[in-house]
This record gives structure tokens, C-alpha cells and sequence, in this order.
RNA sequence: GGGGGCGUAGUUCAGUUGGUUAGAACGCUGGCCUGUCACGCCAGAGGUCGAGGGUUCGAGCCCCUUCGUCCCCGCCA
């Protein structure tokens, strides 16, 4: 039954033909949609990456080919040669862009068989993601995938070329470099050659992107891999791609300047959509205050106001402990959630938020004969009306309230103005709204260490008039620093770098790195900065990310080719696996669990 | 490490208070069908109810353990 492809080549693919290819001769090849036997004439969608063809194969035209067709099955490989056709009149297919014509089959070649596929490979069917993983090659048939992979291709080939353009040069790094233990967790690879040594493959090419501009390169870019031993979220995987970027001889505004033009370019040639210049900006204080996030979903209109001064000794025992302990009472007022929320809508919120470190969810409904609120009763009437007030609160409104330290409050009241926006219908889905996020601080406060500890990352640069603060109040210094937000995702973030040893000393020092450690882990680099660097700077996208919004996919996998599981497993290939002895007596490596079963 | 959802035919799901032989749709197989396009009609096959243990006269359903998958917290310089 089945065929060599022979001299058959293909002259059309299965989304070429139209209405003024009627009368053509064409051979087309391709994977069976779906076939339709009425018995005498047998109707086949012959689809290949392009689209669908519908051909015909009738036992009038030709009683051989006819027969042969009968055993058609879904995923069959074939060839066809045949006569372009008008379809007859009132069988048009509209939701075709070939649906005008057919090809009559005159020769048919089955190049292979399929066995049935465990799902049904169209548009229709919701099947759940542990099959799809597993039957990955299939899934990548299906239309979402296979369009949600060619954006990427396409996102990416118009970031080379107007990076090529801007002239960047394209260098590639190490995949087998060293540890860093600060940040993420590194995957490790042993070294055969040095017994007892390990590799780590790059969280980010960092250092050596920086190392590109002391060797003046000036202008750099890689669409690279990284990876990161982290738990997993629908936003992130163990490997992921940046566009890693790095200039020399600028500030920050040049930086920002030219990756603005990027993503208008990108949205440009891959939506079609037309960008306005001069992406909006915002500082990080006011991203915390009004977001509760440092990556502001703009799309909408409902801010966080803190409101400790309001509330400050009221009588509701929650909201005084939070002023009293330095923590916050922030309000959301819910525009027209008053009509739209029931009870049971209220109950859901509250569940939600609890799950996320909230002691509960007061809220305050603000109805035409007054307010409703179980908590207006401890508040009192007066501190009741202010808040309203405050929040400029109208008949139909529902005022949300968190109250305790202040991440956690930011945490779920974040979240809860995201839920917020979904069920008022608030969010705009073709909506594209891009945010830089600015003045980050430079340094946090890690309470469990008890030491300072980087923001972004140990090399990005304090603003100019912060540096004195090194050695009087670490924690007020700001960083040149920038984070490009869209749509309240983080889809790349960068600095510009300290280019001066003495700078980067001393953030070592008030990182609380011993000349031990500090040598050891950066002392090549810290070498590398006294030969004449650059001023320069960078930032790094998350090209998975840009994907996902772009796609309007809902996670990271559908994206990526081949992704793993959120245990970081890969359900096609069944990675990782167990190395047998053999392989792990040359890496002088012996694990202390249990063995293959 | 923690919280939550899900797991029944190839797929997506239903399965009442624990009670006879576990159902539907799609897919698949066979038959019929000459203008369909998610073709139609008829018939049929198809089940380790994720796994293990327990309670019970009796478990898809209740309990315990465990595995897988998804979402979230922690984590992600």
C-alpha cells in the first residue's frame, strides 16, 4: 500500500491554491485531516504546515485512485497529483482561505501510514495537557501550537534583524561555566576530566556579557538559554530563552530609548499593531503604593491606596495593630462591584485571599441608604465616611481592605486587584500596555541572613548621587535600574553596570563578601574591570514571556517546543532518568538515594 | 517544604444516600451512502474507575497511604 516518494515533488503547498489556479496540473503532499467517504465520492482535507486542501477522488475520474483512497486514514502521509478545480456552486468553504477550490485526484502516493492517534489532532477537541506532553509531535500538528511557535520564529527573527540593524553583534557564551550560589539554584555538571568539580550552566550570561564590553564590542546580543533550579510557575521553566543585551558608552535613557524601538517593531511586523513612542514610566515606589506589584498591570484603572493615617486609631482592633507595627491598611474600592458581586462572589474573595496570608477580607458596600460593612460597627461611623471619602467611593461601590505587614498585604491585595479587574470585565484583552518600572532600590534587607542583598544583581550601578550612601545608609541607595513591563508581566529587566572596581568593591563589602569568597567566586572579573572598562549597561527579555502575551497563551509551555512539567520533568522523553554506574563511577559520582526500582 | 484543584473507555466527561451487568459524546472497527467540509445513517468493539491498603455483607463513591498532573505560597541575585 505504501509508496516511495519516487521523483514526486511538491509544486504548491496546502495553503497556495486559489480560484486562478483553476485548470493547473499541481502534485501537493501532506498529513490527512480528515476524510469523508459519501461512498462514491470520498472528500480528503490533505493538511501541511501551510493549511488545508480539500481533494477529491471520485470513482468517475478515476476508479483506481478511488479505491486506494477507501483506505485512508487520519495522519496517513500522502501525495497527490491533480487538475485545480472550481468548487461547485454553494460548496464553497469560507473558512478556508483555499475554500474556493478542490483538486481532483488523478495519481495518489501513500507515503506512509499512521497508527490512531490518541487524540484527535483539530481545533476542537480540549484534551488534557499530560497526554499532550506526551504526544508532543502530535500536539505541534494541532493549529494553537503550531501558530504559537511560528510567532515565536517570527518574534525572533525581527528581534535579529533590527538588532543586526541598530549593529549589535550576535556572540555566543558558555553553556559549562562556574557557580555563582548566590541567586537561584545552578544545575550542576560534573566534570569527568577534573574528579570531584562541577559546571553550572549559566542562570544568565552576566558576566561574561559585561566581559563583551571590557572587550569592546560596544554593541552585543545572544538569543540565549538559561537555566535556573527553581520550582516552577505558568510563567517559568527550568531552561527559558533571554534576548540578552549589552551597550557600551550610554545611560539609561539611550538603552530604554532603542528597546522601545524594538518592541515597536516587534509588534509591528508580528500583530500589525502600531505602538505609540515614549513608553510610560513609573517608579517603583509608585508601582508598590498604587499596584501593590513591581510589575503594574496598567491595562486598568483600580489603584491600592494606603490609608494608615485614616484609620489610625479606629476601633477596629486589625487595622490599628497593622499602623502600630509598621505595617499598612490599604483600600481598593471596587467601581460598580456592588450590583455585580453576591454574597456568595464576597465569600470567594475572602477564601482566595486567606489562601494568600490574609486574615480575612473586610470590605465596606456602599449602598444608596448607607453603607454596609461588618466592620463599619468597629470603625466607627466618622473613620467609615472618611475612608469612603478617601477613596471617593460612590452608591454600587465595594471598598476592599488589607491590613498587616506589608508584603503580604501587597502580596494578596496584588492579586485581589487583578481578580478585581477579570470580574468587573475591566481588562482589555487586545489591550497592549507597556510600563518601565525605575529607582529600584538598590539593596533589600534579608532578614533570615541578616545581611544586604542585591535587588537585580551585585553589578548594577547606584545612581550617581546614591554612592555616598554606601557608607552611611545602604538601604535608601536607588539603582540605575529598569524593568519593562506589559500587561503586568516582567518581560525583561537590566541596569546599567558599576564599570569601576573601587564601586564594585565596595558593593561586595556591603554585601558582606570576604575577600575569600570574593576572589574566589569573582575574582577574575573583579581583574577584568581594572583594564579600561566601558560606562555601559544592558537589560535581558524573557523571549518565552514576550511569546506568551503575543500568543495571548495562558502558560509559558504553549510557547516552547518541548517543555517540562511543573516537577521539571519531560513527559515524552521521560528526562531526567537514572545513569547506570558505568556512566557515574567516570564522574567519580555516587547518589544517596534510593536506586532504580 | 506548604495549601488547593483534578485523576472513570483512545479522548472529553457524567456516575444520585455505599447496592444488580459502570454510562454518554467524540474517536475507532465494520456496513450503507456521489458534494461533503467537525458529512450523515446503522451496527459493533472498547474499562487495572491512577496505584496500594483499610472499613463494610457490598466501594468508582467512605478512610489512610502513595503516584501523576495543574494552579498558588515559599523559592526565582
Amino acid at each position: 500500500m505504501v509508496s516511495n516518494l519516487g521523483d514526486w515533488r511538491r509544486t504548491h503547498d496546502c495553503n497556495a491554491l486559489r480560484a486562478s489556479d483553476i485548470g493547473k496540473k499541481v502534485t501537493l503532499m501532506g498529513w490527512v485531516q480528515r476524510r469523508r467517504d459519501h461512498g462514491g465520492v470520498i472528500f480528503v482535507d490533505l493538511r501541511d504546515r501551510e493549511g488545508l486542501t480539500q481533494i477529491v477522488m471520485s470513482p468517475e475520474l478515476n476508479k483506481a485512485v478511488h479505491e486506494k483512497a477507501e483506505n485512508l486514514r487520519s495522519e496517513f502521509v500522502i501525495a497527490i497529483k491533480g487538475e485545480v478545480a472550481a468548487r461547485p456552486e454553494g460548496s464553497l468553504n469560507e473558512k478556508l482561505p483555499t475554500g474556493e477550490v478542490e483538486v481532483n485526484v488523478e495519481e495518489l502516493k501513500i507515503l506512509n501510514t499512521s497508527i490512531v492517534p490518541p487524540f484527535m489532532l483539530d481545533e476542537y477537541s480540549n484534551v488534557s495537557e499530560d497526554v499532550r506532553l506526551k504526544y508532543r509531535y502530535l500536539d505541534l500538528r494541532r493549529p494553537e501550537l503550531k501558530s504559537n511557535l511560528i510567532m515565536r520564529h517570527q518574534i525572533t527573527k525581527t528581534m535579529r534583524e533590527f538588532l543586526y540593524s541598530k549593529g549589535f553583534i550576535d556572540v555566543e557564551t558558555p553553556f559549562l561555566t562556574k557557580s555563582t550560589p548566590e541567586g537561584a539554584r545552578d544545575y550542576l555538571v560534573p566534570s569527568r576530566v577534573n574528579p570531584g568539580k562541577c559546571y553550572a550552566l549559566p542562570q544568565s550570561p552576566q558576566m561574561f556579557k559585561q566581559l563583551l564590553m571590557i572587550a569592546g564590542f560596544e554593541r552585543y546580543f545572544q538569543i540565549v538559554r538559561c537555566f535556573r533550579d527553581e520550582d516552577l510557575r505558568a510563567d517559568r521553566q527550568p531552561e527559558f530563552t533571554q534576548l540578552d543585551i549589552e551597550m557600551s558608552f550610554i545611560d539609561s535613557k539611550d538603552l530604554m530609548g532603542i528597546m522601545e524601538e524594538l518592541f515597536i517593531t516587534i509588534f509591528d511586523q508580528v500583530l500589525g499593531v502600531k505602538l505609540e513612542k515614549g513608553f510610560p514610566t513609573m517608579s517603583y515606589d509608585e508601582a508598590m503604593e498604587k499596584y501593590g506589584h513591581d510589575a503594574p498591570d496598567t491595562r486598568f484603572e483600580l489603584y491600592l491606596k494606603t490609608i494608615n493615617e485614616t484609620v489610625k486609631g479606629c476601633g477596629f482592633k486589625v487595622f490599628n495593630e497593622a499602623v502600630e507595627k509598621n505595617g499598612c491598611v490599604k483600600a481598593l474600592n471596587a467601581i460598580g462591584a456592588g450590583k455585580a458581586f453576591s454574597r456568595k462572589d464576597i465569600d470567594d474573595l475572602t477564601d482566595f485571599v486567606v489562601s494568600l496570608g490574609a486574615g480575612g477580607l473586610a470590605y465596606i458596600k456602599v449602598n444608596e441608604d448607607g453603607l454596609q460593612s461588618p466592620i463599619v460597627k468597629f470603625l466607627g461611623e466618622d473613620v467609615a465616611a472618611a475612608v469612603v471619602k478617601e477613596m471617593d467611593a460612590k452608591p454600587g461601590d465595594i471598598i476592599f481592605f488589607g491590613a498587616g505587614d506589608k508584603y503580604t498585604v501587597n502580596l494578596y491585595m496584588s492579586k485581589l486587584r487583578l481578580k478585581l479587574g477579570a470580574m468587573l470585565g475591566l481588562i482589555d484583552r487586545d489591550k497592549h500596555s507597556f510600563v518601565w518600572v525605575l529607582d529600584f532600590p538598590l539593596l533589600e534587607w534579608d532578614a533570615d541572613g541578616k545581611r544586604w542583598a542585591a535587588m537585580h544583581h551585585p553589578f548594577t550601578s547606584p545612581l550617581d548621587e546614591d554612592v555616598a550612601l554606601f557608607d552611611t545608609d545602604p538601604g535608601k541607595m536607588r539603582a540605575k535600574a529598569y524593568d519593562l513591563v506589559l500587561n503586568g508581566s516582567e518581560i525583561g529587566g537590566g541596569s546599567i553596570r558599576i564599570h569601576r572596581s573601587d564601586v564594585q568593591e565596595k558593593m561586595f563589602a556591603t554585601l558582606g563578601l570576604t575577600e575569600e569568597e570574593k576572589a574566589y567566586k569573582f575574582g577574575f572579573f573583579i581583574d577584568a574591570l581594572k583594564y579600561g572598562t566601558p560606562p555601559h549597561g544592558g537589560i535581558a527579555f524573557g523571549v518565552d514571556r514576550v511569546a506568551t502575551i503575543l500568543t495571548k497563551s495562558t502558560s509559558i509551555r504553549d510557547v516552547i517546543a518541548f517543555p517540562k512539567t511543573q516537577k521539571a520533568t519531560c513527559l515524552m522523553s521521560d528526562a531526567p532518568s537514572f545513569i547506570d554506574d558505568k556512566q557515574l563511577k567516570e564522574l567519580y559520582m555516587k547518589f544517596e538515594v534510593a536506586e532504580n526500582k
